[in-house]
RNA sequence: GCCCAGUUGGCGCAGUUGGUAGCGCGUUCCCUUGACAUGGGAAAGGUCACAGGUUCAAGUCCUGUACUGGGCACCA
């Protein structure tokens, strides 16, 4: 005997196990079939994957196993991300807690070896989970975009691009990360309000004059500055324009211009320019041919400053200015501000703007034809808004800058001759005594020779040559991994078959980052978009909506969640909360009726078969059905099986699941299992058993791909009882709707008998009579059809309502001391001789006829309303008098059930 | 400042083309009936944020307001 609860452990352990041994997920190039592609959102390797990853990939599951069994060649390609900064910060923490060591200590190339054994480590326990989740990923098969092939791409579009002068290097004023001390681009920046202060300064006239007063958020870049700038049509400050202005705590004298960036209500309406420090200041300075002086350096430390400040940290420089010029007297008010500022998308800590050379991207071009397509539609973004949201993106998009100043990543495939491009090179010595390349000058005569492997110098000849110290954008091989993916620049035969993949599932929050530049690249050098459609999914949030951080404890882990209630739970939890664009609030609590859920199927599926002892042929579904019940079924069923791939095809995953849970539960298991049980002590227990087996067995096929364990568990031990020759239920075919099993009039029949059973139950309930106790009931109708359906099924009566005896006329006198109810046309009485409470029925009556009641003025008015009649819709008229008469019936009805109880 | 989304029973959410509302959890009551107490049966609970408008009819369409969340923007 099988136990009683399902255990998901020991199957979801055993059948994970077998599905990579005997490569069920391999996808297999058939020129005969529909490629359906996916590649997946390569998770970094900065850890175990979080329930955000669960949702995404078991979306992208769904689809892979959804297309799979609609016959089409489903691949899934499977793969992981190096995750530059990211993953560099998560070794470079783990070094320092564990070995007390900095990368610095290791030195670069030890360093990196260091996270290539990271990676190995990392990439083991994604893939294990890969395996708990149960996704079907072809774990044979990896890609990671750091491995060789990879790189060849990476090399590839970079020397196209070179080629076409897309990739360019420049002197700009760029976003630093002073903590992972690198230049981001814009997408990697993030704008959030952080309380502080705006201070007033005074800058005295060079003659002596009382000069200005600025108001700046920065006072420790004050000896950075290069003018002070007034909007052009203030009056205030006109007698200053073309003087200078001597800034504070120095003797430096910079003169007052006029520019229209300068706002005229805000602060003071002087602006100190520091073009070195601030994107607009470097507008500014650019216009009024200033010169950029830099005071903070790359490592937020004071550099070109007065004594006192040099070498200190960019805060405490900031504190110790405010404090020396409040002493100087020529800080002349200090103002509460809240204002928005730039923070590292990594660590969170505040950007610096920071001019330097670096390595861009041009984007005008790029970025039309990507604009282009998905105006044309050749991108379709699901839910819709996301459309314009990227087209905007892209309309003011500046040019990407792809270098970073970390070790973890694709090296720059650019080289210089340390003797022709002497001048425009640093090196310094590492802490193991080599010589290190740390900054390379174009403007001071760096010349690049761009190659994959260490080039001759073209112009010497010499091979004295050393490699460009950055690396390039984790985002840059990212945006290549559609044709990355299948080898590219390679033309192997999967490129040809699987490119253009079919769809992405992602996240919002990497549009810009991610999928509008998969979009550029793709047309770029595929000359065709990656996907046709994009699906983006929410973020799993915590209970409250919050975001799900370390930091606020706040996070679940998948695992966990596995090792408590299974992955087909978790998975199932997480798609019936996936509406379409939503983020999802979630919990433990999310999680249980999932798990209930799990148990249900087990135990119907038990129930079957322990009356199914003693068979062992195949049980196909009867060709004619003329059980009411059973004819109810297979049009329930088939048109929960619709509904379901509609909605799988709608990307609306949470009502896929819900439909499959109401069918399940609600139609096959409280109705179409208790209606089956007395038919086993029958001659018809071999054709209900046909259709118990046929029909649990098409919902678990539909519901495989959202719960790929238990299904396929079931599914196996019923498959000698159906035609199945195969192993797996991915290897099937989703189960087929067939509309001539839709009969309408057994649902319609059906409805009848459930309402009056549930009148029945709830009479039962409201006066406590006992399951046990099966009760005589009289029913009384004079609609021809309803007398038929009730007189052909009492037998569903009695068995679903407990009922002992009923008795069925077209008129009935009301017994004493009975209950009332009435369902349709029909009334229901129940002599209840001691059991009943009349002023508890009396009341319960009188709400009813209130709600009645209501219903009959309501349709009196409408019906009353000659616009009505004259406006709405035929079939509308006839539904409102056709309730209007059945409620008027069942006013009557109550109303004589409420007199027969005076 | 601009743009987008949301505001539906205690909580979290659905609601397709306009025909006066559903689900899960929770709550209350009854039930260990021979698949399942991770269960069964039943009940209570909502003027669909607010104000206008269109319409015979609005949670559903339009306008405005408020609040919440998000994105974008050079406000020092």
């Amino acid at each position: 005997m099988l136990p009683k609860a399902y255990d998901p452990k020991l199957v979801e352990e055993k059948l994970a196990k077998l599905w990579q041994d005997k490569q069920v997920f391999k996808s297999k190039i058939d020129a005969a079939k529909k490629p359906y592609v996916i590649v997946i959102p390569p998770p970094n390797i900065t850890g175990a994957l979080h329930i955000g990853h669960g949702l995404n990939n078991t979306l992208q599951d769904v689809l892979i196993r959804y297309h799979r069994m609609k016959g089409e060649s489903a691949n899934w390609v499977p793969g992981l991300d190096h995750g530059g900064i990211a993953t560099q910060n998560v070794v470079e923490k783990a070094l320092a807690k564990e070995q007390k060591l900095t990368r610095h200590d290791l030195g670069r190339e030890q360093f990196v070896q260091h996270v290539w054994q990271w990676y190995k480590e990392c990439g083991n326990t994604i893939y294990n989970q890969f395996e708990k989740m149960g996704w079907a990923l072809d774990q044979s098969n990896i890609r990671f975009t750091m491995d060789e092939k990879r790189a060849a791409s990476v090399y590839e579009s970079f020397k196209r691009l070179w080629d076409k002068k897309y990739i360019y290097r420049g002197k700009r004023l760029i976003n630093w990360c002073v903590r992972c001390s690198t230049a981001l681009s814009d997408a990697e920046v993030e704008h959030e309000q952080r309380a502080g202060s705006l201070w007033h300064l005074r800058y005295k006239g060079e003659d002596g004059g009382e000069g200005i007063v600025i108001a700046t958020t920065r006072p420790e870049t004050i000896f950075a500055d290069v003018a002070v700038a007034v909007n052009p049509k203030d009056e205030r400050y006109q007698n200053l324009l073309g003087k200078k202005v001597i800034i504070p705590l120095t003797n430096r004298a910079i003169p007052v211009i006029a520019d229209e960036a300068v706002e005229l209500g805000f602060g003071t309406g002087a602006l100190k320019i520091t073009p070195a420090h601030d994107a607009v200041d470097y507008e500014v300075g650019k216009r009024h041919n200033l010169e950029a002086l830099s005071v903070i350096n790359d490592k937020g430390k004071m550099i070109n400053t007065p004594q006192k400040y040099l070498g200190m940290d960019r805060d405490l420089a900031k504190k110790e200015v405010v404090k020396d010029l409040e002493e100087s007297g020529l800080l002349v008010k200090t103002e509460k501000y809240v204002n928005a500022v730039s923070t590292c998308y990594r660590c969170n800590s505040p950007i610096e703007p920071f001019l330097s050379e670096q390595w861009f991207v041009k984007m005008d071009n790029l970025a039309a034809n990507a604009l282009k397509a998905i105006e044309d539609n050749r991108v379709n973004f699901h839910p819709e808004r996301w459309r314009t949201q990227t087209t905007n993106w892209l309309k003011n998009i500046q040019d990407w800058c792809i270098s970073r100043q970390i070790w973890w990543g694709h090296r720059i495939p650019v080289w210089y001759c340390r003797h022709c491009s002497q001048k425009g090179l640093t090196f310094i010595k590492d802490k193991q005594g080599n010589e290190q390349l740390t900054k390379v000058s174009f403007e001071d005569g760096a010349k690049p020779i761009v190659s994959q492997t260490k080039p001759v110098c073209p112009d010497c000849g010499g091979n004295d040559v050393v490699q460009d110290p950055d690396v390039l954008d984790t985002w840059f091989s990212s945006a290549l991994w559609p044709f990355s993916v299948f080898d590219w620049p390679a033309q192997t035969p999967e490129l040809k078959y699987y490119y253009p993949t079919s769809m992405l599932v992602t996240g919002y929050e990497i549009i810009y980052l991610w999928v509008a530049r998969m979009i550029m690249m793709g047309l770029e050098f595929m000359d065709d978009v990656p996907f046709p459609d994009v699906f983006l999914n929410g973020i799993v949030r915590d209970k409250t909506g919050k975001k799900m951080s370390k930091s606020l404890g706040n996070v679940v882990d998948p695992l966990d969640l596995i090792k408590k209630y299974g992955a087909d739970a978790l998975r199932f939890s997480l798609l019936l909360q996936a509406a379409p664009g939503k983020d999802i609030p979630y919990g433990e609590d999310s999680i249980v009726g999932p798990r209930n859920f799990c148990n249900k199927i087990y135990n119907a599926a038990r129930f079957i078969q322990m009356n199914m002892e003693g068979f062992d042929k195949k049980l196909d579904l009867p060709k004619e059905n003329t059980e009411l019940c059973d004819k109810w079924i297979l049009s329930r069923y088939n048109k929960a099986i619709k509904a379901t791939a509609e909605a799988i095809e709608n990307y609306n995953m949470a009502a896929a699941a819900e439909t499959l849970y109401h069918f399940l539960w609600g139609d096959f298991c409280d109705w179409y299992i208790e209606l089956a049980k007395p038919r086993f002590n029958t001659d018809g227990k071999e054709h209900v058993l046909a259709i118990l087996v046929q029909v649990l067995y098409g919902t678990l096929k539909a519901l495989h791909p959202m719960m790929p364990f238990i299904t396929d568990e079931i599914a196996m031990s019923f498959k000698k009882f159906t035609s199945e020759n195969k192993e797996f239920l991915i290897e099937e075919t989703y189960p087929l709707t067939n509309a001539a099993f839709v009969d309408e009039a057994a649902l319609k029949d059906m409805a009848l008998l459930q309402g009056i059973i549930t009148e029945i139950r709830t009479i039962r309930a409201q006066f406590n009579v006992p399951p046990s106790l099966k009760i005589k009931t009289l029913l009384a109708t004079k609609d021809a059809w309803e007398a038929e359906v009730i007189n052909k099924h009492q037998n569903y009566i009695t068995a679903m309502a407990k009922v002992a005896a009923l008795t069925l006329a077209t008129e009935i006198e009301k017994p004493r001391q009975a209950a009332t109810a009435v369902y349709g046309n029909t009334t229901i009485y129940i002599p209840l001789e001691g059991l009943i409470d009349f002023d508890k029925e009396k009341a319960r009556l009188n709400k009813e006829l209130a709600t009645v009641n209501n219903g009959i003025a309501n349709r009196q008015k409408m019906l009353g309303n000659e616009n009505f009649i004259k406006n709405a819709p035929a079939e509308q008229i006839a539904k409102a008098k056709e309730e209007l008469k059945q409620m008027e019936l069942k006013a009557e009805q109550i109303k004589t059930s409420i007199s027969g109880l005076d």
